[in-house]
RNA sequence: UGGGGCGUCGUCUAAUGGCAGGACAGCGGAUUCUGGUUCCGCCGGUUGGGGUUCGAAUCCCUGCGCCCCAGCCA
């Protein structure tokens, strides 16, 4: 079909040096997620776009963790990360630890004190701050930035000997207090910090800064195209500066735009709220997106690498709508996923004209997407359960479903006819009442006669009892980070807990793993909540529905 | 404001001097024992102004708008 798939412009750089030989025809990524949070959707682009190119160039890639900075890392998330890494579909050429690094970190760091190229300065952050000047007016010099090399040499061993307290010294780069960029007007270099390091421990008190560690991993492991994102174009600068002043293997950063998605929240920040506000319950909440989240609510890993395939890599800005991501998402599960039948909200029905007692099992296809899977059978008897939905006592136009006096198709069972509203005393709908017509064994009609609805339902004695939870949008509004008040546009109706929902028989030993679309509703995966009596399933996404729209619509007219 | 980056349908994204195309969304229709799926059709865009050119989204000039940077975070 396509003909000449479009090259982004990542791609194209690689082919040209590939052509030039830049890197001797060598492609090597890697992935450097800082162990101190949950990986999410939007790591899941720059997964999909190094682990890919990597692939594409029969090169290499990495997983490195970018542990510099003790205070904010934990070994818990090294693990969460390489297992949602690998449950994306990834697997890692070397696992690397900037940490692993840190000796020869500071040899270079030695290096480049003796080449005069860094001093040990004295100043606080306060003062480092005052000093930087800001974005119109110049920096001013450090009164430390003469120091002779020797003693910056003394200075920097005392300070890795522990000699002095966090915050007191920093190393830092000599290169321009008027810099126009201000990444260039000396940065830190290194810090001093008395804390223990997940990896290694307390054998270190002072720590590599982002800049000067970033590239000197990438490389020390060879990397060739040093992917990230869009707000580390100011960094490149420093990137370069420090592997040339070091005159190493030089890699190449290039730039891309991150993924941001409609209604949801991307930054760690925000996230951290949710979870800590108790606005969601944990990391893994199927409403979050985290990939943890995601993959407890139901997503397939499927789904979201080719949500990648079509979201793009460029440099501009971009928001992708959240019914892209779920229009793949249903496009996968609609292959994958086994039909059943489950009743969220039961409304009994009698057949009064079945016989009590008696139970048919009728033959209901597992996947209309997929012959293979087969058919299961499903009991009926003279209870029924239906959807309190699929029954409107005075219909609207265009509601093809039950109402008194109408026939409709009860699912590979019979067509029944309502002929009774049973009601409470406060006037609530508690029963139906309906006749069935045994010629339609199956769902046909011998005569030849047509219904516009066909309704679910469960056997009310032969179904099971469920929790059901239904997942909607966090927030109310396409872009949340744009409110002051988080809570103002948190969306109320993000989690819809339902109790006693009833399923279809068969689903009793559904497994943990599988995708289940209940019949008319939506796609369904079981939740670790499930316990032996009480199974627990998340709704992953609802089927595109028509009839809401509809619903809506001649609502929005009446008003 | 100094520096860096970015502007193409509602949203993403192609076209890199030669018919502005695709996906999602929206709208309409066909098929259907899921108001699902599938299929068909429609709608809709080059940030403004000037210039170069037979021809400009693309090149030049000049506006305008948006994003990022003043952590001893990454």
């Amino acid at each position: 079909m396509s003909e000449t798939k479009h090259r982004h412009f990542i791609q194209r750089i690689i082919d040209e040096d590939n052509v030039t030989g830049k890197f001797d025809n060598r492609v090597h990524t890697r992935f450097p997620p800082e162990p101190n949070g949950h990986l999410h959707i939007g790591h899941a682009k720059a997964i999909c776009l190094v682990f890919g190119i990597a692939e594409e160039y029969g090169g290499g890639c990495n997983l490195r963790f970018d542990d510099t900075n003790p205070i904010a890392e934990e070994e818990k998330y090294v693990d969460a990360i390489q297992n949602d890494v690998r449950w994306l579909g990834f697997e890692w050429d070397n696992l690397c630890f900037a940490s692993n690094y840190f000796q020869q970190m500071y040899d270079y760091a030695v290096q480049l004190i003796k080449q005069g190229n860094a001093y040990v300065c004295d100043l606080t952050g306060e003062e480092i701050k005052k000093s930087r000047g800001t974005l119109r007016e110049p920096g001013k010099d450090s009164p430390f930035r003469n120091r002779s090399i020797d003693e910056n040499m003394d200075l920097f061993n005392r300070m890795k000997n522990g000699d002095f307290p966090n915050g007191s010294k920093t190393l830092r780069a000599k290169i321009d207090m008027e810099h126009p960029n201000l990444n260039m007007r000396d940065p830190v270099i290194y810090r001093i910090l008395h804390a223990n390091h997940h990896n290694t421990g307390n054998d270190w008190c002072i720590y590599p800064m982002y800049d000067w560690a970033h590239g000197l991993e990438d490389s020390i492991e060879g990397v060739t195209h040093s992917l990230c994102s869009i707000e580390f174009e100011d960094h490149r600068p420093i990137y370069d500066w420090y592997l040339d002043m070091l005159d190493v293997y030089h890699p190449q950063q290039i730039e891309f735009a991150r993924l941001n998605l409609s209604y949801t929240v991307m930054s760690k920040r925000m996230l951290k709220r949710l979870v800590e506000g108790g606005f969601v319950n944990g990391w893994d909440d199927p409403r979050m997106p985290t990939l943890s989240g995601m993959r407890r609510r139901g997503y397939t890993p499927e789904s979201i690498r080719n949500f990648m395939d079509e979201v793009g890599i460029a440099k501009r800005e971009n928001v992708m709508e959240i019914a892209k991501l779920e229009a793949k998402l249903r496009d996968d599960l609609n292959k994958r996923a086994q039909r059943r039948m489950a009743v969220l909200n039961p409304l009994k029905v009698i057949i009064t004209n079945y016989p009590e007692g008696k139970v048919e099992e009728l033959d209901a296809i597992n996947n209309p997407e997929d012959e293979s899977a087969g058919s299961r059978k499903v009991p009926f008897e003279r209870e029924l359960f239906i959807e309190q939905d699929d029954f409107i006592e005075d219909p609207p136009k265009n509601f093809f479903r039950l109402g008194p006096g109408r026939e409709v198709r009860l699912r590979y069972a019979y067509f029944i006819t309502c002929n009774n509203v049973i009601k409470d005393e406060q006037g609530n709908i508690v029963e139906l009442h309906c006749t069935y017509d045994p010629e339609t064994k199956g769902g046909n009609a011998p005569d030849g006669r047509k219904v516009r609805g066909t309704i679910h339902w469960v056997s009310a004695n032969e179904s099971i009892d469920a929790d059901v939870r239904l997942y909607d949008r966090l927030f109310t509004i396409s872009d949340p980070s744009s409110s002051d008040n988080f809570e103002d546009v948190l969306n109320p109706d993000s989690l819809i807990a339902l109790n006693e929902c009833k399923l279809e028989r068969s689903l009793s030993d559904v497994g943990l793993e599988e995708h289940i679309q209940f019949e008319r509703l939506g796609y369904f995966y079981k939740d670790p909540d499930s316990t032996n009596g009480m199974p627990v399933f998340n709704r992953t996404v609802p089927l595109r529905n028509t009839w809401a729209k509809l619903e809506k619509q001649q609502q929005n007219q009446k008003n």
